[in-house]
DNA sequence: CTAATATTTGGCAATTTGGCACAATATAAA
DNA sequence: TTTATATTGTGCCAAATTGCCAAATATTAG
């Protein structure tokens, strides 16, 4: 791997690693149902407000989230939708995974 | 966010964050084209064989590749081939990206 | 201006992650 | 059996991530 391609993968994973935390993940697909204030999405998760803010703060500068203010409040919206695709195949992941742990659970009974 | 939610989530993010490291993310997409050894990853990437052995053992648990003994060298195949489209998301959210910075940086000229 | 509300930022401790060197294991060849 | 090759596991340290509290900022209402 050449800097170039290093380059590459490291800008790649700075979206991923946005995603990869499960406040974070929830707030994505809240958003994708609806923008929020940060107050509300506090509520949601139910960590200090500090803390939903610095994982706002992170989605925005991945690129996933902009936010808008609407009176005394900001409100977070979702940037690129196709995230929900991205979160299906994810999804298959777990289930396959999922499916081989069972196999090897039935396995073991056998004996 | 209840337990149970929180569980759901949190099995996906492991699964985001085995994604988000740039030799893994590299692995998956080679294994995506062919399967490879591990010294074959190892020489690619640059780093240490024990380092890329690590890296595959957590895309191993997380349930994105498996692995299959032939002859001397074990073979890594990728499990899940919708990664693809995922990756197709993180590229465009990247060009979105990119293309705001662009704009602030053009609007900042004009001055 | 002052108070109240909404949000962000800074600082700090605890935990997790990443990567290397080295040891351990497994397997095939000589 | 001994050697060589491929891979995995351990110990250690540096760096990054998390989350809370408290402080700062911004904006609106009184």
């Amino acid at each position: 791997m050449d800097t170039e391609a290093q380059n590459q993968y490291e800008a790649r994973t700075a979206i991923i690693k946005a995603l990869a935390h499960p406040s974070r993940l929830f707030i994505v697909e809240e958003l994708n149902k609806k923008e929020r204030s940060v107050g509300e999405l506090t509520a949601m998760i139910g960590s200090d407000v500090s803390t939903v803010s610095k994982h706002l703060s992170i989605l925005k500068n991945a690129g996933l989230v902009y936010h808008e203010k609407q009176g005394t409040t900001i409100l977070y919206h979702l940037q690129c939708p196709c995230i929900l695709d991205f979160i299906g195949c994810i999804e298959d992941v777990l289930e396959t995974k999922t499916q081989g742990q069972l196999q090897v659970l039935t396995s073991c009974k056998k004996r």
